[in-house]
RNA sequence: GGCGCAUUCGUCUAGUGGCCCAGGACAUCGCCCUCUCAAGGCGAAGAUCGCGGGUUCGAAUCCCGCAUGCGCCA
């Protein structure tokens, strides 16, 4: 008899940590244009510095975010932090784009399409800091400060010197206002220092690690409004994402410790804060941030490097985060209906490009033919040398796509194995090539093997098909008492040029009958001089040949 | 130096008090399949759950210290 209570299906409890317990948006605040009265949306955002291609860490965390966002139908934003105008590198927002796009990722709103909270771009933006610098000020919560960077380094000195904790021991903060400002009006250099408490601590909820204190007197005054008038990174992103109606931060844990100014700021300006979701760094192979010295870091390397956007979108969904104990391949309708912020794994991750690249093959295997043989042509076109007639002939690329689908890896190993097939002749390999293993102690049979084989499928040009010719070669061997691989690699290499191709017989079917024949007779003379036979029977049928077919 | 975050096989992870002397995947190794290379199948090895205390009948899971790594402030 079955137990009953086993019966009742098993539920599983998931996600909600954090979020669930945080009291947000109390009924009746009016909420976006489209909230209405209805369950609030959520709205998250991408926000990179214009400072050269988007790394994969970065993009990792925005692929989160907007899979955050399309499970939850609400919106996903683009959003230019370009207010460290000294760091900003050109065309950096294009290839922003282009990484997002060739992802996959669309966005709602953003610097090119607009929307309905724009500007997106932060340098566009500015009245808004100074409008809510101006607040504060007023308010009592920031003060003016005209301390020279000279000034600030011997504080700092004396700090530590006496052992003091540094940062800004909040000198100016004692300035009377007006006098203040008549300095700034008679147009003294000064920066906007924000006022945080000196007493007390500031608790805020992150929602993978929880409640996060720290004590108030560790923080200081940090500078809100920098002296040319640009804002801070803390400014312009509470002044911004309040604005744009962000409900989650996303960012890196880097910025844990200065969430808690952040925190400050929100309050003191009337905002309600945000959900804060830090996530956590890659590593690279050596435990150290992933950085170009790993090799490819962008995400446009990544493309370059042949991989599929499917995979990497799946490979950088899971690390950090996982679904189950046994899930791993995840398309992106899959990942959208199951990922989950609440489930990230909070501490770091080390990129492991082999299994990256073992799930790009995967994805490989798993697409249509059709599918692959647009991209290998695609692929092909950029990589196969400029002798390579253009436009390539793409059903040439659907004859082989079959072969050579679960051989490949990485969309650049194509040109590579597949390059044969478009050279009106291929150029002998080494001798040394064609001798497969069962060869190696008898390599002066490889000549009279090669040429025997030419003889064997010559009748058959006019049936070049794969199943004749493989049954003539296997006959072949076995009436020359050699090991059919041995002899098919002779055929492979003089074929190819190469000793690792994909099947020989479906690979001679779609080389034609001529050139596959011609390639193995200028092959014959090439192994008899290298392998010369002792028997003379033998070499002479290799002048034979070679009488015709010298002179390279 | 202060503060903070993190800590399960080499790597990515599952795990939220008994189902775990810890499951899956990549990589590694072996066997099978086989015309090369792959792919695929089967199997092996690999984690005293960072360490030490506690709480509990029972802890990878809860609490407290410590260590290590990383980050932030300079």
């Amino acid at each position: 008899m079955a137990r009953v209570h086993r019966a009742a299906p098993r539920r599983r409890r998931r996600g909600c940590r954090g979020a669930a317990r945080r009291p947000r948006g109390a009924p009746g605040r009016p909420r976006g244009p489209r909230g209405g009265g209805r369950r609030m949306t959520v709205r998250l955002r991408y926000a990179p510095s214009p400072t050269g291609d988007p790394h994969v860490g970065n993009i990792r965390t925005a692929l989160w975010s907007w899979l955050h966002a399309r499970r939850l139908g609400g919106a996903f934003v683009l959003r230019l932090e370009d207010t460290d105008q000294s760091r900003a590198v050109e065309g950096s927002l294009q290839r922003i784009e282009d990484s997002l796009r060739w992802l996959g990722m669309e966005w709602d709103e953003g610097p090119d399409e607009g929307g309905p909270y724009g500007p997106y771009v932060q340098s566009e933006r500015l009245e808004r800091y100074h409008e809510a610098t101006d607040r504060l000020l007023a308010a009592d919560d920031a003060y003016r400060c005209f301390c020279t960077p000279g000034d600030l380094r011997e504080m700092r000195e004396q700090q530590r010197a006496s052992g003091q904790p540094p940062g800004y021991a909040g000198r100016c903060r004692a300035l009377d206002p007006d006098e203040a400002a008549s300095r700034a009006t008679a147009g003294e250099s000064h920066v906007v220092r924000f006022k945080m408490p000196n007493e007390g601590s500031t608790t805020f909820e992150d929602m993978i690690r929880g409640p996060i204190t720290y004590e108030n007197r560790v923080l200081d005054d940090f500078v809100m409004l920098k002296s040319d008038g640009f804002p801070t990174y803390h400014l312009a992103h509470v002044v911004d994402d309040h604005a744009m109606e962000i409900t989650h931060v996303t960012r890196g844990d880097e910025w844990i410790p200065s969430t808690p100014r952040h925190v400050r700021l929100f309050e003191a300006l009337g905002y309600e804060p945000p959900v804060f979701v830090h996530t956590p760094v890659i590593l690279g192979p050596d435990g150290g941030k992933l950085s170009k010295r790993h090799g490819a870091k962008s995400v446009l390397d990544y493309a370059a490097e042949g991989y599929l956007p499917e995979a990497l979108c799946n490979f950088l969904a899971i690390i950090g985060w996982a679904l189950d104990d046994s899930t791993e391949i995840l398309s992106k309708d899959e990942l959208i209906a199951s990922f989950d912020l609440a489930r990230l794994n909070p501490a770091p991750a080390t990129f492991d490009t082999e299994k990256l690249e073992w799930m790009n093959g995967v994805y490989m295997r798993s697409l249509s033919l059709g599918d692959l043989a647009g991209r290998f042509a695609q692929r092909l076109d950029d990589d196969l040398p400029a002798e390579v007639a253009r436009p390539l002939d793409a059903g040439l690329v659907d004859a082989f796509t079959p072969l050579i689908q679960e051989r490949v890896k990485l969309l650049s190993e194509v040109a590579p194995m597949t390059d044969f097939f478009f050279a009106s002749d291929v150029e002998v390999a080494e001798p040394g090539e064609f001798i497969a293993r069962g060869m190696r102690k008898t390599p002066e049979r490889a000549a009279p093997a090669l040429k025997a084989a030419v003889a064997a499928l010559e009748p058959l040009a006019a049936e070049w098909r794969t199943e004749p010719l493989e049954a003539a070669l296997r006959a072949l061997a076995e009436e020359l008492g050699l090991r059919a691989g041995d002899l098919f690699m002779l055929c492979r290499v003089a074929v190819t040029g190469k000793r690792i191709t994909p099947p020989l017989f479906e690979t001679m079917e779609i080389v034609g009958a001529a050139p596959s024949l011609a390639r193995m007779r200028a092959a014959v003379p090439v192994l008899a001089a290298a392998y010369p036979s002792d028997a003379p029977d033998a070499v002479e049928g290799g002048e034979d040949a070679g009488g015709g077919e010298s002179g390279s």
